[in-house]
DNA sequence: CTCATAAATGAATGGGCTTGCAAATAAGAT
DNA sequence: ATCTTATTTGCAAGCCCATTCATTTATGAG
């Protein structure tokens, strides 16, 4: 039983914290008095070592406070245990929320998130660079990726995933049906007798405000309900308040509902009407929007809006991330959570 | 000239692509028809290395998609140019924005951000023992940290700093001067003529919160005037809202200000106030609270608050950083932030 | 055109770790 | 007790890159 007579390296071992040098397994193993690969496997669970030798292992290197360097290890395992999150800029409040969730939920796994945050389009690609040079196990966008960059990130064999934008050929995503949240608001708009339609939009290229709009529109017209003006936003609280002041300056106002492409805006647009204008919401007026964020329910607002499941879509990011990491080459599977409606009726507790 | 005849390496590089083997330095050394060396100090701003030759070289790593390797650079330099953001889950509302600026201002210097997220005081240990894994440059720690673990980062080297959490010893911090917005706030309502306060805090562990509330208490002290009832609360909107329920459910209603310790709270309380017992805000009772978030100046609200210069303080959180990445051993320096007051008064457009 | 100096380059070493392989040990069968 | 098979273990090679040091090449002065 060579493991009783330690005591005499404990010094060295003081010494090599004093001056600082990082411990290395090489220090666990000569205090331990085993090899370096067996240091090593004592760190990797699954690996062939006696039991006994592990946990013997293991307190030397609690001792001395050694911690194996998983950047070293990433560059000869190959797998660094972090994904990248590319973010991109829509202001939209309802992101912190899924970034959250989302690294909450990879850590379960023992995975860590490195954000990359994206204002610009132009930027996309940068960024894309930069996480190819971090060895990252995976990319989830919730962005556009440039045709060249898909390229690059399947040359490197760097499993990419779209969060909330599916439909791009050939690439695994995870997203709301916002499309049948569209429908699902405009039933219910249309379900409380509103047939006069304001619409505020999203920017022209955004994916999840188009889709949500589409929806919308469809199911309007499918009922013969009107759109009688729409208004195009950029996802911020301002332009909820510019759409309605907007329309009150061009003498509109006979619309009966206001459906915004996302929440913020929607609440914008309450407020506008309540306070700028003094129609009552929801009595003259129906506002919905998008997201279900926090706000939606708050008693100023008490919006109807359609929740994303975001935990479920977080989960299943997680483990779609988690297969494409392990078998590269898995078919692009493209998951669609449908979204939940809330309606803001029941207010009164 | 020896650089004209490279096509001929071509399709040798076509078949590491194909193979899917990963692009080293090596390869890129091959097909240049230069030293490993080269190729790194073509990477490396700064290098001694001829202009022509590194053009050279870097164009024939862009042919083949050479990337390097970040990990493999950061176990010799010592430098991953990651830092680590530790959020401690006070669900606040705030740190979402505070995550975002923060990352965005590192990303100018060329510093990504890896998130550990955290919602019992017990794991933080162990994230801090994680973030010793990853050789990360720095930590910012929104979080509390134990004795032990300040030891475990001193030892290892990896500068830390506290965000919104000063006063620890000896660690360099970035803070508002959470006790100087207490007292702003307590002095804005003193001047609307309040005199009969209600407080609606923090859970007691949260230092923040406590804070702001000893800088209102004080100077609501100071001044004469009365604190008539508090309320726990935990940063949540139902906690505010709890808070005017309970008041009222007790029969305490005289008073004629509610300061709550975070915004999100304060909006709690006022929806309460208005759409539960029918008390008009601010012309009955005026409602602050504390951030600045963007909810606090929506039409609905208008409430008071106390905004923090999030991005100065992402800014310096910044500088600091870099500064004690470069000289580990420098002077724990604190830098304080003021607050900036906003009152809900110009509300109408 | 020669020599002294500066700049550019490659070979070799090292950073901290994993892993294939073969040797050594333990366990089980007869 | 002997042989077979299964576990443990250490050695050495390798992952991808940076950097020291000695050597080569370019530059400028005379």
């Amino acid at each position: 039983m060579p493991g009783s007579s330690q005591q005499p390296t404990e010094t060295i071992v003081m010494d090599d914290k004093i001056t600082g040098r990082r411990l290395t397994s090489k220090d666990v193993a000569r205090v331990a008095g085993v090899s370096e690969s067996a240091v090593s496997r004592a760190f990797t669970s699954g690996a062939s070592l006696a039991p006994a030798k592990r946990a013997h292992i293991l307190k030397a290197a609690r001792e001395i406070g050694y911690r194996p360097n998983i950047m070293a290890r990433a560059v000869v395992t190959r797998r660094s245990n972090v994904v990248g999150l590319i973010l991109f800029n829509e202001t939209n409040r309802h992101y912190p929320d899924v970034l959250l969730v989302l690294s909450r939920a990879f850590s379960k796994i023992g995975v860590r998130v490195m954000l990359f945050l994206v204002d610009e389009v132009e930027e996309i690609s940068s960024v894309i660079d930069h996480i190819l040079s971090y060895q990252l196990d995976g990319v989830i966008a919730a962005a556009p990726i440039a045709p060249l960059d898909l390229e690059h990130l399947a040359a490197a064999q760097v499993p990419l995933l779209f969060y909330n934008r599916p439909g791009e050929d050939g690439v695994a995503s995870v997203s709301c049906d916002h499309h049948a949240s569209g429908t699902l608001i405009a039933r219910y708009v249309l379900s409380e007798g509103a047939r006069r339609i304001a619409l505020i939009r999203s920017y022209a290229e955004a994916y999840v405000g188009n889709e949500r709009m589409r929806g919308v529109e469809e199911e309007l017209i499918r009922s013969g309900a009107q759109i009688i003006t729409d208004y195009r936003g950029d996802f911020n609280y301002d332009r909820g308040v510019a759409a309605v002041l907007d329309w009150a300056a061009r003498g509109i106002k006979d619309y009966d509902a206001v459906i915004a492409a996302n929440d913020v805006m929607a609440i914008g647009a309450k407020d506008a009407l309540v306070f700028k204008l003094g129609i009552r919401v929801p009595e003259d007026v129906i506002v919905a929007g998008f997201d279900g964020i926090e706000a939606s329910r708050w008693l100023s607002y008490c919006i109807a809006s359609v929740d994303q499941p975001i935990e479920h879509m977080a989960q299943a990011a997680v483990e779609m991330m988690a297969l494409r990491i392990e078998n590269e080459l898995l078919p692009a599977e493209r998951r669609l959570f449908p979204g939940r409606l809330h309606t803001g009726t029941v207010t009164t507790v």
